[in-house]
DNA sequence: AGTACGATGTGGACAGTGTCAAGACCTGAG
DNA sequence: CTCAGGTCTTGACACTGTCCACATCGTACT
């Protein structure tokens, strides 16, 4: 139970909570170990015992976001035909988008978060969003089973889907679509973005 | 000319050049003031007199970035048949995604930079941002006239494709695309991917 | 039981940072 | 020649990330 006043009990899980308040309220460029710290209650170099480095903290915070959206992608998945790759595509491209729109503090770790980490191959930040990228490409396996993609262009496809949803994400959270979607919703962009989607996907014409 | 000990004479640029070099050695996240005002050759509180502010420095270097795109895409757009809205697309996407892995420096600032920053809507780097994603609006008006597009789609393709654009410029730069790219030069996936987006405008199935 | 140990949290220190204010320096218009 | 305004310097302040020595707690071992 740990006592009351010394040992806090669940830091670790206190940590990240605070991180994402931080993150929301001014965006994770201006965040700081110290003041997370302070959020949770406790002195400023305590953090450093549970995740080392500033890098440590936003690594476990962005594995946190590629968790929380893997576990959006299964349940997804679950709730449609698995035998319809395109329903399956548009289903999980919803999931993502409307992830990254509804949990930014998540997303923007995720993805924007440090280039060319030193380490990052093999690491657990990478494993967690390889895991993720394999719910879509299982989608694309699926899509060349049916016959709608080529097998030579099944990486491209994946790339090119992945890519997209990726896009549009940061574009929007980033306020930078243009000006024209002011009388949108996110929803009806989505619908939009969808539809021609779709339509590409079953061989007719955008 | 200035004197040589005290007026730099263009610290203006030079300060830009700094952020160049030192956002393509550490990434920019850990840019700082003062190390840019030292490699300029000048005191740590004289960029204050030119850009007022780190965030302004940044968005100076930013609106730099979206001129030289705009540029890239109007040569590109000059070396083409005026009247294929799939060719001119094709260019202007090979041109955005050209830019972005060549000058990574100028193409995370852009992009990666401040989330919702407070009064970006009117400002001169939403303004510039504004040109460059004008000339892919062009190439979609031209995607209507030739009946590849309707017209009721047209807000929804143009941002698919910049989407798509962006999150494989971001994906790549970020080495967030999976490890089966190991084989492939950027080259390669840009020719792979462009295939796909070409055979699914013109009406084919990818 | 008691004791040593590792995990957890504290406090102080250090260099580095962004920003502000006051002043030094130079240029050019009057 | 003067003096106003843009350019640059110097000094200061609060804040940050990281390191260190130390305090406190739970626990496994003897």
């Amino acid at each position: 139970m740990a006592t009351d006043t010394y040992h806090h009990g669940d830091l670790h899980r206190a940590l990240l909570g605070a991180v994402g308040e931080i993150v929301a309220e001014k965006g994770f460029q201006d965040l700081s170990l110290r003041e997370a710290a302070r959020r949770a209650g406790v002195s400023h170099s305590a953090p450093a015992h549970h995740f080392g480095d500033k890098e440590g903290l936003l690594d476990a915070f962005a594995i946190e976001g590629f968790e929380l959206l893997t576990a959006r992608f299964d349940a997804t998945a679950a709730a449609v035909d698995p035998d319809d790759g395109v329903d399956l595509l548009e289903s999980l491209g919803r999931a993502y988008l409307t992830f990254a729109v509804e949990d930014p503090a998540h997303y923007t770790v995720m993805f924007g978060h440090d280039k060319t980490h030193d380490d990052y191959v093999g690491s657990p930040l990478s494993e967690a969003g390889d895991a993720c990228f394999d719910r879509l490409t299982q989608a694309v396996v699926l899509l060349v089973r049916q016959g709608r993609v080529a097998e030579a262009d099944a990486r491209y496809v994946a790339t090119l889907l992945w890519g997209a949803c990726h896009g549009i994400a940061a574009l929007w959270n980033d306020d930078k679509l243009p000006h024209f979607y002011e009388d949108h919703t996110f929803e009806g962009v989505l619908d939009g973005v969808m539809g021609v989607i779709r339509g590409l996907l079953e061989g007719g014409r955008a």
